[in-house]
DNA sequence: AAATAAATTTAGACAAATCTAAAAAATAAT
DNA sequence: ATTATTTTTTAGATTTGTCTAAATTTATTT
């Protein structure tokens, strides 16, 4: 299927926000994408119609099968392309985001699998995320970054990637350490940062930054 | 300056017919990127408001100094990617056109110099092209493929970079050789062919294919 | 040099992707 | 169970890049 790129984006952005919740509603999507909601409407209805997206006016929206599996090439393409500016190029993670963001919009796949093989087939890319493989399989990750973690789960803390004094500090005087036993109350959208239970500690808000940096698994 | 990825085409493609005409015109502009005219003429007046162009209405049209330094910009990145994709995913030299013309638009100024460097600083790219550094400094090449060679001057035959037997009978059938005395009298835009001028042999046309691996210099 | 042909530009329309402001529907609050 | 609030959708406008058809300008013929 010919996507354009705003489509790209959109569905990227629904298959990364579903992560977290069953239903994505036209607000979050708008708010994700910095774009108003009757753009988020117009783009639902188009979306609709290539069959890509299960919508019922006024109630949320997911992408269905044939959605899902477009989600999964442009962010095989997206991983694809990080994984090589950080490995190939030298470039620091934190900084490689915006650069794939367009790279993955060249979609021809005799250069992403010729991509792949260069790269050795790599499964995880440079922020600690899976990489689909051809057929769109991504490996099952038992640990995943705290930012993408459901609201509400039990989660056990796994390991903490930025290991900067300044972090540890953070981490120690909230009482979070290796083995912790943890849960997202509430994200806040706008920047990020989540108000977190650990253990039977009063609850905190920590920064969409450490968000990022702490690794979660299932209790 | 940020230019739309449309604009990018038109000032590559202007640049291009710029090697061999002084002035390009509204027509074969439109031919050479698949458009109406009028487009050319809408897509001219944008350009010459963001001061990349000299345009005297009806009298055609070239690329001034700032609208030339865009171009070498983009050529850079188109040069480098096809560079990329033969040297390092092995694609065919013949084949890589259409996804460096993709992957040219993703403009990082940063991911570019890193690409340079990763690729060692390369000057020529897999045609045989020259590749611009980063101010914008090609190297000029003594040697150049006869359908870049400009129109009623002279050259010398210097080198055949595609010596399949086939190729060999043809350039013999037209006493094409080594060190022959060559000139293009007349170029078709439709399919890219010569009409030519071997030493004092009669006209002779030359396919667009044949004249991309004929390699010419000054007399 | 007047008529014809070719090239170029203008006028007006259209699709894609976006917006703001207003209307409609669903949810929450009293 | 009404009312108020929030969320979502519609209506209508805008920008970019494109088109066709008609008008204009330049070039070519006879």
């Amino acid at each position: 299927m010919k996507l354009s790129e705003s489509e790209e984006n959109y569905i990227k952005s629904i298959y990364n926000l579903q992560e977290k919740t069953e239903k994505v509603n036209t607000n979050s999507l708008a708010n994700f994408l910095n774009t108003s909601p009757a753009s988020i409407t117009d783009m639902l209805k188009k979306l609709k119609i290539k069959k890509l997206l299960e919508y019922k006016k006024y109630y949320g929206f997911r992408l269905n099968e044939a959605g899902n599996n477009e989600a999964l090439k442009i962010i095989r393409r997206h991983r694809l392309w990080e994984y090589f500016l950080v490995t190939k190029l030298g470039m620091e993670w934190e900084k490689v985001h915006d650069i794939a963001e367009e790279l993955e919009h060249v979609s021809s796949p005799d250069l992403i699998n010729k991509l792949d093989i260069y790269l050795g087939k790599p499964k995880i890319d440079p922020h600690g995320d899976p990489i689909p493989d051809e057929k769109g399989k991504i490996i099952e990750l038992k640990q995943k970054a705290l930012k993408n973690w459901p609201l509400k789960r039990n989660a056990i803390v796994s390991s903490v990637s930025n290991q900067t004094p300044e972090m540890m500090e953070m981490l120690n005087h909230y009482g979070i350490a290796i083995g912790s036993q943890i849960k997202i109350l509430k994200a806040f959208e706008f920047d990020g940062s989540l108000q977190i239970k650990i253990a039977r500690n009063p609850d905190c808000i920590i920064s969409g930054q450490a968000a990022k940096n702490i690794f979660v698994y299932d209790n």
